[in-house]
DNA sequence: ACCTAATTATTAGGTTCCTAACCGTTGTCA
DNA sequence: TGACAACGGTTAGGAACCTAATAATTAGGT
């Protein structure tokens, strides 16, 4: 019932920072550039990706936890685990949970041996709902990555790959070495 | 005095995802990886720069906001202006100029000539925010892409180009393809 | 001139995320 | 055994986004 869409006015979102450019004479205006198209893509991309999953009445958070109960053997699956296979926290999580099991698509039992905990199931309408969405979803993000031949996929993916492994090195120590500021 | 900073915890979010590539059998296998490893550095990318901005006490919202103010000319921005630049709503950009008039940052005043327009200033404190900022923030974006080598990074715009004009291919007619399912 | 339509900013209400604080349960170790 | 830390889930409150509705002002058409 959320329903259709807005129609994703929003992409000039970074044209100004890219003409900002010139605005770091202090540094190799292609870094800015290379650093502003990877913001932007990345950017557009969820939105567009989360207005699909609207289109089928979902959500990104929603969608990654069921995709994610999927991958569970039934039952074996708790908030805490949940949390931290999708990356949020144990709260938005409950959240999340309210949602889909008013919905119906998830149940949660308590856990008969350790009083602490809850399993969470999915149930056949949160199976049906899945098979029904997963066939146009890969349609989709296939027809996005339709225009690279197979050579330009593999380059992108190493070139990710090199980016992913430098955020991954900087996120430990992220504030530490940002808030040395001048 | 939003403080510190969360420790970015969430990275393996997509891990189930990469796995889920063979539950796609109708699907070239490559199209699924590209698209996810796009849509997981996008994701990472966001939520470390998030944190970067954290870390000086700002947030997307309002940083962007304070760098395209700094590209008009004094008192030329109206808030219906700023929400086309950044790609929100004005209703978003009433509650982000809210919350940055309280911090000193903006001032709006009535136009004289009409009425129903508001002008958006940078006050001196806001200049000296963004003089304050930006340093750090140029260091830590060059930081990311310092991996890549000239040529490398030509590469990475021009394919990146390729899945933006896809993209906004996609943007007007999104819901409509996307909603026939099966 | 006047009624209507378009435009501006804002408010109201909803969603998804966060952090912080809470409470009950389990495990540990004197 | 009994205090107490650690852990699991939830709630409360806040921020940034959205859509829809509102009030005030300007512009257009006859």
């Amino acid at each position: 019932m959320p329903g259709s869409l807005s129609l994703l006015k929003g992409l000039p979102r970074y044209d100004v920072f890219l003409q900002e450019a010139k605005c770091f004479p202090e540094l190799d205006a292609s870094a800015c550039y290379t650093y502003l198209q990877l913001l932007r893509t990345g950017d557009e991309l969820l939105a567009l990706d989360e207005q699909v999953l609207n289109s089928y009445g979902t959500r990104h958070g929603r969608f990654n936890l069921l995709m994610i109960l999927l991958k569970y053997g039934d039952g074996e699956a708790t908030p805490a685990g949940l949390a931290d296979k999708t990356g949020v926290t144990r709260a938005t999580i409950s959240g999340l949970l309210d949602g889909l099991e008013k919905d119906g698509l998830i149940k949660r039992k308590p856990d008969p041996e350790d009083r602490r905990l809850i399993r969470v199931h999915l149930t056949s309408a949160g199976h049906a709902f899945l098979d029904k969405v997963r066939p146009g979803y890969s349609r989709w993000f296939s027809s996005i990555v339709e225009p690279l031949d197979k050579e330009e996929r593999r380059q992108l993916v190493f070139l990710l790959e090199k980016i992913r492994t430098r955020l991954s090195e900087l996120a430990g120590n992220g504030e530490s070495q940002s808030a040395q500021l001048s």
